[in-house]
DNA sequence: ACCTGAACACCGTTCAAGT
DNA sequence: ACCTGAACACCGTTCAAGT
């Protein structure tokens, strides 16, 4: 009875780019990137998917938008650390962002020159350029970083979505079993080496692995370049 | 009047799980990604989309599959060769069967644990051994390797994506021209280092930026592990 | 200017019916 | 056993019609 102004309050908040972008990262975080469909956003947004068109121009650019939106938040710079430190920061930035939002990992690599990426790039490149890395190396050691990081980045999002879809009731280090014994099973003869390591990876830990890998490409670039 | 024979000739080859993958690949190398549809591989077949379910549990499956012959062709040994040499030789033969296959770029991100991904990780795997590298270090090595190929892998699958999309007629080196300015053309205050590496861009050779980042790689590892 | 929702042109997948 | 093709349950996107 005294609903009115109350009910009115949720109903009258306009549509907008902004609203529609946070409601479809929801979705993907809750849903996935399966569960992002226009019918459902609009449905989230009391609306019908036809108006969200106003706003957007479709589909990719929605996707496009939200991880911008993630990776935005996510270029903080700490003061006074040496460039090594300030790239394992960066980094893990990315590898962070995208273990609480799986699918922008998926966007990453599929957006090749676009802004969300090209930030992250001109980043690695000035730490790159304070590590003294000649100028004609720049770019191929600003690469290694940024394909090494897509390619863990892809990796998790399909991790994600796999997960999601086959035992989406099961923790990290459940799944890290399962997968290191079926490896342990595997022909001794065709894959001698994957069986030898199947015990580091049920015993691993995902950041520190990332970690790892980020300290070798620096130890390669500091070795060659410096 | 003479045709019968001929024509059932082509009519009588049965549909079977090789042949649909066959098809599967060239649709997806013409097409693209998009363009591999159960209709219109059934088209192509000269059947009905209903008959490959016989054949194939579904698109993941087919996908999967697809993936899995054009990787087995792949993996041949170089004798006599340096462990160094023969990681370059796998790596680059990736990089190649993406090149004219870019669709298992996006494939290989996709399937972690899968049999074409976990094939590479042994056979990278073996080398990195024979760098000697010690049993604890070995896995992350190898992964630091396998994530590079499949974010490089990634990368061009979105770039080859793209470029059929926006402009099919123009070539790599085209494209580089037009990407690099764009970089020469950004803002000077957020985009110092972008900019300053745009030349770079424009005048690399993707196989050798790729040779290179694996070479980085590789230092980091012996440097780091031997 | 902005929203609505039916309609269009597709998908992957299923399944009764055929051979 | 294997194939056919209509039908189902979805998509993204468009667009006349409303406010």
């Amino acid at each position: 009875m005294a609903t009115r102004t109350r009910r009115t309050e949720r109903r009258e908040e306009p549509l907008s780019r902004e609203r529609i972008v946070e409601a479809a990262i929801g979705l993907l975080d809750t849903a996935g990137e399966r569960g992002l469909t226009f019918r459902a956003l609009a449905e989230h947004l009391a609306t019908g998917p036809g108006a969200i068109y106003w706003h957007v121009t479709g589909k990719e650019e929605l996707l496009g938008a939200a991880t911008e939106a993630v990776v935005g938040t996510m270029t903080a710079g700490t003061a006074g650390a040496t460039p090594q430190e300030e790239i394992r920061t960066l980094a893990l930035g990315v590898f962070d962002a995208i273990e609480t939002h799986p699918w922008i990992g998926t966007q990453l690599a599929r957006a090749p020159g676009k802004s969300p990426m090209l930030r992250v790039f001109e980043h690695l490149g000035r730490q790159v350029q304070a590590l003294g890395v000649p100028h004609t190396a720049q770019f191929t050691a600003v690469s290694a970083l940024l394909n090494y990081v897509l390619g863990v980045a892809g990796q998790n999002a399909a991790n994600a979505r796999a997960h999601q879809a086959h035992q989406p009731d099961t923790g990290r280090a459940e799944f890290l079993d399962t997968a290191a014994t079926a490896w342990a099973d595997l022909d001794p003869a065709e894959y001698a080496f994957t069986r030898g390591v199947a015990d580091q990876l049920r015993d691993h830990d995902d950041r520190e692995e990332f970690l790892a890998g980020i300290d070798l490409i620096l130890t390669g670039i500091t070795a060659r370049y410096q």
